[in-house]
DNA sequence: CCCTTCTATGAATCGTGCT
DNA sequence: CAGCACGATTCATAGAAGG
């Protein structure tokens, strides 16, 4: 198994199992959503050529699992979802990235697996990343939560908003194709018990796992690209540094 | 049948199938979300003791279909999605408030009674909700949204946002417990072509009407509660007055 | 009679705006 | 300007019901 500090390099379905029970505070992660399209031929098309502009040269390197029809997607969500709750100590708190499309979908496993679905945060990114004449921009994303259980009555974490306003990174900041801002992630893990250990299974660049660190969190990351694990690296190793990327 | 101008008053699943088919360009409606509570017996106690807090007098008249167990809400909105779907015209839009528990359930239906899902907007109510402790807050309110069949390809609508910042209002301003900023149903009614014939289902105290008469469009109305429905007769009555309640 | 499950009731979170 | 009311809630807990 290839790892580097705290950050795996591989399947998380293969990498979970390895991980002992009940060994984290909180899980706060970004699958890949697999939305492109309701049919499945548009998601068969990988993520770059769905979630990117026309005719632009790649800009992302490609990541995996973005091409599963709607049956494989529930499938893996499931597994995974149900590695993570066996990880997760009693009272964890699980908190999910998702778009319009498979939230219905996610709540469904969420629950399937056992996990306590507690309800829905908003990611306002301000401004239609497209937006069409005469339809609704998609210009939120969703933030699907619940808990291993009940919450514990007492934790000490403050009162948390529903809503974050953040704009989307412009890509060189963003080192992700769906990378989300750092202010955001740290916002989202203040649901996390100071101090705790907190696993993103797919980590992507990294964003979930620095925001964790600033905020004082022990944080373990798996990420199944080698582009985007060398990135993850990098930044956790780069993370002294003032400059917050 | 009673009525009044473009107000019913009545269950909207005895009126509805009194009008012709393919006669309204949009629908736009708040229905009874039915989400008190995970248990039936929680379900079953009226909205204003299940949303209004401890101690209080009542100050809202009742309003009905509050107090169904999940089954029942779910054969409920199949059959006025239906009916609405047969009185809208072809690529009528359709936009629906809901709360994140009951979310799930209604893009399923709104699917099965064949209209087309085509996204979820988010009503941001701002800092004004009760916080929790080590919980997200519930902040928003979702607006699931579709057509019938494919929107047209050329409308004259321009672009809408998918989050409305409003606040809540205070009683007084708003005269149904559940009731919407009349800014927030202009901004949504936006989505329906100019000058086009809006229904609202579940009228309440007639904000959506208001709002469509406010953006000149015709607007019609059906409300079960006498008291909501005298409310909303009353404000469509003093539209001409400056004051905008 | 004890244990489990269900149900009914009310306390409490804090930023904001009104009095 | 201080105090109070308010929120399409949520949860804990006491009491009832059932096996």
């Amino acid at each position: 198994m290839v790892k580097e500090g705290d950050l795996y390099w591989g399947d998380a379905l293969e990498i979970l199992p390895t991980f002992p029970d009940a060994s984290f505070d909180a899980i706060v992660t970004d699958p890949p959503y697999c939305s492109g399209g309701m049919t499945m031929s548009e998601r068969a098309r990988p993520a770059s050529v769905k979630y990117v502009q026309s005719r632009q040269q790649l800009r992302w390197p490609e990541f995996e699992s973005e091409s599963m029809d709607q049956n494989a997607w529930m499938t893996w969500t499931y597994r995974w979802l149900k590695e993570c709750k066996r990880v997760a100590k009693d009272g964890a708190p699980i908190v999910i990235f998702i778009d319009w499309r498979q939230l219905p979908l996610l709540t469904t496993l969420l629950q399937w697996t056992g996990w306590r679905w507690l309800g829905v945060a908003v990611w306002d990114k301000t401004e239609a990343c497209r937006p069409q004449m005469g339809r609704f921009a998609a210009q939120a994303e969703f933030i699907v939560w619940g808990a291993k259980g009940k919450l514990p009555a007492k934790r000490h974490v403050g009162t948390l908003p529903g809503v974050f306003r953040y704009r989307v990174e412009v890509p060189g900041v963003k080192l992700h194709m769906t990378g989300k801002p750092l202010g955001l992630m740290e916002d989202l893990l203040r649901i996390a018990e100071p101090g705790g250990r907190v696993l993103d299974p797919f980590a992507g660049s990294g964003t979930t796992l620095l925001a964790a660190r600033n905020l004082g969190l022990q944080a373990v990351g798996i990420e199944a690209s080698p582009q985007y694990y060398q990135i993850a690296k990098g930044r956790l190793q780069r993370r002294e540094e003032t400059i917050r990327l």
